[in-house]
RNA sequence: GGCCCCGUCGUCUAGUCAGGUCUAGGACACCGCCCUUUCACGGCGAUAACGCGGGUUCGAAUCCCGCCGGGGUCACCA
């Protein structure tokens, strides 16, 4: 175990209460980026001290949507990605990473500090700060702590501590002013008493996270604080109790926040409100998802206020198909975006590299990345922009990259996908796919055509009158022609299958267009599909020769 | 409301620290044209911004002040 650390120590510090949002990958792409490119380490730390909200669960997806990213900690929790490369460890002898561990450390320094009379026991139950919070509201004055506490003599307070009376321990906030030096933002000045006495201990005996944030950051030799915005008014305490614990300040950069395109903050309420959108257009009076009751979708649907689980409203929009907003990492990952993109544009969002460069890898962004090139205003999230750029992505892979990619992500997400079709008709509609689908969900809903029954084709009626019906009829007859010249097709690869559609066009002066749209309808129900000779040879012939057959037997019936 | 932060095309941004080379550059979106067997891709082109008002200066997107606008935060959550 090598005992020198690294001159740049970063940590990135979630706290396992749910699923990794989209701005915290980005926080966690910067530290990452700032410790890779100045050769330093970059750490993970589980901040579980909220006993009721954590869970095991969390940290174990977080782990894993950070690995998807290709944000790789040096420190922190053991976990071995998809490719099979372990992360973390404990190189510098600072585990353990969950906050839950490391009780006996906070206590040690919180004794100190209530040694030297920084710190002291309070004994206000939840609900009378509560009340006395809503008195200052009422008459319109700010709430500070008034300091009660200290009002009791300090060695009943012990006494009465030591004796098991319920209490917290509160921070003795100095009275100077605080300044936060920022690398983003610059000097930050907080006047000398916006700072109440705020708790660093909870009742349960588990330190709030101003506290372990603090004593953590030392001891795990971190350096450089990367946070968004929303941390800003806090830096100040921590600065504070820094001061009065006798620790290093660590540089800070606060990052700008990023927002949905209309303001507001990407949430799962975005979620919610796609999804009772959606119910009220369909005017819904049943659920049809099973985890949801009638009831609770009434409930839902009438009540704004009212929020389904993420679980519920997943399992509400497969059966609505629609889509649900991307908020989490794990949701873009489900929409099939690609994690390199999804990093790519993230560090644009607050962070240029100048230049006019937008496209890079990670690799480059290490090197790039820089403190002083981070943005001071927050940005919006434009998925148009995220969505143009991972289609460029997709269309520079090589098809062996995509067909590899896009099975992987089939095998976890669509698995009907690789199920039902044999390798070398997964391979044709990759390549047919490739340069027209902009994700890898947007492939396997393209993909569609090819997994149905020919007599589960649904016909768009719009396409069947104006490919086959127009004219009488003369796409109809044109169909019923071209079921036997491919029927008659001795082999049926793409090449064989395009060369022999040209030679039926040629033959009676056709444009190309008059053969393979009605081919279209007939074999997917609809004029859209991949090129005509990819979409014909991943079906085989006797799939196409059914399809065509059963798009005539279902015209005739229309104009009997 | 108190405190704090921010303000360049619709959006992400370059340019601001060291004022002139900025009649403000790039990207995405939008619009138009071309390509085309559908849908896409691709190619070309166009529209589009320094929040407002005062200063300082020969000269301001860049410096100063005020205003307006947006955001964050005010938990025994993190």
């Amino acid at each position: 175990m090598s005992t020198e650390r690294p001159s740049v120590v970063t940590r990135f510090a979630p706290s396992p209460t749910g699923h990794l949002h989209i701005g915290g990958a980005r926080t966690a792409l910067f530290c990452w980026a700032l410790a890779h490119g100045a050769g330093g380490s970059f750490l993970l730390r589980i901040e579980d001290t909220d006993q009721a909200r954590s869970s095991e669960d969390s940290t174990r997806r977080i782990l894993s949507d950070l690995a998807w990213l290709g944000i790789a900690w040096d420190q922190g929790p053991n976990f071995t990605d998809e490719a099979g490369r372990s992360l973390g460890g404990d190189p510098f002898g600072v585990a353990p990473f969950n906050q839950s561990e490391r009780l006996s450390i906070y206590n040690e320094h919180m004794d100190r500090l209530l040694a030297a009379g920084d710190a002291y026991h309070a004994f206000e139950t939840p609900e009378e700060l509560d009340a006395q919070r809503k008195a200052a509201l009422a008459e319109k004055k700010q709430y500070r702590y008034d300091r009660a506490a200290l009002e009791i003599l300090a060695e009943e307070r012990a006494a009465r501590a030591a004796g098991g009376e319920e209490h917290v321990i509160r921070f003795r906030v100095p009275d100077a002013g605080i300044t936060v030096q920022d690398s983003v933002l610059g000097e930050v000045n907080i006047k000398p008493g916006e700072v109440d006495d705020f708790i660093i201990r909870k009742r349960d005996g588990f330190p709030t996270y101003h506290f372990a944030v603090v004593v953590d950051d030392e001891l795990m030799g971190v350096t450089h604080v990367v946070r968004g915005q929303e941390h800003l008014a806090n830096t100040p305490r921590h600065v504070a109790l820094q001061k009065a614990l006798g620790f290093r300040t660590p540089v800070y950069a606060h990052t700008p926040l990023i927002f949905n395109p209309d303001g507001s903050k990407m949430s799962k309420r975005d979620k919610d409100k796609a999804a009772r959108e959606a119910c009220k257009s369909k005017a819904l009076s049943a659920s049809p998802a099973a985890s949801i009751s009638d009831e609770e979708l009434t409930t839902w649907v009438g009540d704004k206020r009212s929020q389904l689980s993420i679980e519920q409203l997943e399992d509400l929009a497969e059966h609505l198909h629609i889509g649900l907003p991307e908020i989490n990492v794990e949701d873009f990952r489900a929409a099939g975006y690609l994690p390199e993109v999804v990093c790519n544009y993230l560090a644009l969002l607050g962070w240029s590299p100048g230049d006019d460069i937008e496209k890079f890898d990670n690799a480059f962004l290490a090197e790039r990345f820089s403190l002083s090139r981070i943005g001071k205003s927050n940005a919006k999230f434009d998925r148009n922009k995220l969505l143009a750029f991972n289609t460029d992505a997709l269309a520079d892979m090589s098809d062996e990259d995509f067909d590899r990619r896009w099975r992987a992500w089939c095998e976890a997400e669509s698995p009907e996908i690789v199920g039902n079709l044999s390798e070398g008709q997964f391979s044709m509609l990759a390549r047919a796919l490739r340069p027209r689908v902009k994700t890898f969900l947007d492939a396997a809903e393209n993909a569609a055509f090819s997994l149905i029954d020919a007599g589960a084709i649904e016909f768009d009626e719009k396409a069947v009158n104006k490919v086959l019906l127009k004219n009488d009829c003369a796409g109809l007859s044109t169909l019923a022609e071209l079921r036997d010249a491919l029927g008659a097709l001795g082999s049926f690869d793409p090449e064989s299958v395009q060369s022999g559609i040209n030679a039926f066009a040629e033959e009676r002066e056709f444009g190309l267009g008059k053969v393979a749209q009605p081919l279209r309808v007939a074999v997917t129900g609809s004029t859209v599909s991949p090129p005509i000779d990819l979409t014909l040879a991943v079906l085989g012939q006797d799939e196409v020769v059914a399809r065509i057959e059963r798009c005539l037997a279902h015209c005739e019936s229309l104009q009997s």
